[in-house]
DNA sequence: TAAAATTGTAAAGAAATTGTAAAGAAATAT
DNA sequence: ATATTTCTTTACAATTTCTTTACAATTTTA
């Protein structure tokens, strides 16, 4: 899903670039140059990250990066003119989370939003129309979450991270944490069968896991 | 608690001083000039943050990067000589989540170091229906206090903060302080059932805490 | 083609995990 | 010291998951 964000930055031109430049990294930006607007309206809606350039006319920056944190745990980038260590003491110590001297490469910016974003939310890897989340222990498939036990979870992870590769019973048992060493062979087969039927697959003709005679299992990706 | 800093640096002089530095600030400070020291510690240690110098002599500063992230996902701060834009796409891309070009303040990173640790650290008051004060070793659910036990109180709150992700009981008795290192396994579950009693929460159809069949807990955020 | 090997899966059996009451041990308060 | 509270262990029933078995269906090999 596309993030978010909030771009405060009173200079009109500088706004609508840095605005259009962010569309098209595929964010979904919501820009003000009034701060008490993007104020009100981080307020009300659902946002990922804010970008708060420093010099703004009604009311200093780093007040709007106080009020900002009264209510809200969003992250925040302050963009500024202005480069001394001074300002950005106070820049962090008003919880912001970054603080982006200009002039700055607008790549840069890119770049310290994600690697932002990317501790705020582990996203889900995705996997054709699977989506994985491994600290939730949870596979959904189009958006609708699978209940599987653990050693199906496990077993269609490790096929879905090794997306049209060719894994023998064996290479399967011994990746399985949870599965005994020395079950029998057909464990595996009953799982799969399982799974099979948990996510809609069909042996013959499947969309999802193929039977390799002879061999083992492999997921199409 | 001091959080543990890892420092590879390969310049003697700057890693001596950026240490003592450091430790002016508080943190524990554990420093390297071999990077390969460096990764080895950080594995088989609990720290909370790196800084990582790029000019170093045995591997490239980058490859360094990449082998923490195959194994951790502890914050890493990058510092390097080079300014350049493609260094620092590099350094994010490789999942660093800073990037500071030398020279810089030292001031700089110690704020830097603190906005990162502000976040991991999550302080956050509110989850869900639960309200956290942990100056008062406090949770109340819906505006109405509970009276917890010490350990019961440290297994909700590891939950809480660590919502919608599977915990096994190992991790939570990691985690926990007050409880024993090698006490049985049950323990956890009968401090669950305690917690669940308290919570007016049911094992079957749980509101707030879920079993995971041959893992663990985790609350449902 | 027939025989052999492999796969799919239903059903049954075995094993492991969980919930929790009850009792014991340890820590803390009185 | 005793009383009280908290933590840990144990035990067992209930439950869930994993494994095996068996047989039909399919594919390969001879």
């Amino acid at each position: 899903m596309k993030k978010h964000i909030v771009l405060i930055e009173d200079d009109l031109d500088m706004k609508s670039l840095l605005s259009e430049y962010l569309v098209n990294y595929n964010f979904e930006v919501s820009d003000f140059d009034k701060p008490m607007q993007g104020l009100e309206f981080i307020n009300h809606n659902k946002c990922d990250l804010v970008i708060l350039d420093l010099m703004l006319p009604q009311m200093d920056g780093f007040d709007v990066c106080k009020k900002i944190r009264e209510n809200s745990n969003i992250p925040i980038i302050i963009s500024s003119a202005r480069g001394y260590l001074g300002d950005k003491v106070t820049g962090f110590e008003l919880g912001a989370d970054d603080y982006l001297p200009k002039p700055y490469e607008p790549k840069e910016l890119i770049l310290r939003i994600n690697a932002i974003l990317r501790r705020m939310t582990k996203e889900n890897k995705k996997i054709g129309d699977f989506e994985i989340n491994e600290d939730k222990m949870e596979i959904s498939l189009d958006n609708y979450l699978l209940d599987f036990t653990k050693v199906e979870y496990e077993i269609l992870l490790l096929l879905l991270k090794n997306s049209d590769k060719v894994l023998s019973r064996e290479s399967i048992a011994q990746s399985v944490n949870s599965l005994n060493y020395d079950s029998k062979e057909r464990v595996i087969d009953m799982h799969i069968s399982n799974i099979r039927n948990k996510i809609g697959d069909t042996p013959k003709n499947p969309k999802y896991i193929k039977s390799v005679w002879g061999v083992g299992y492999k997921f199409i990706g």
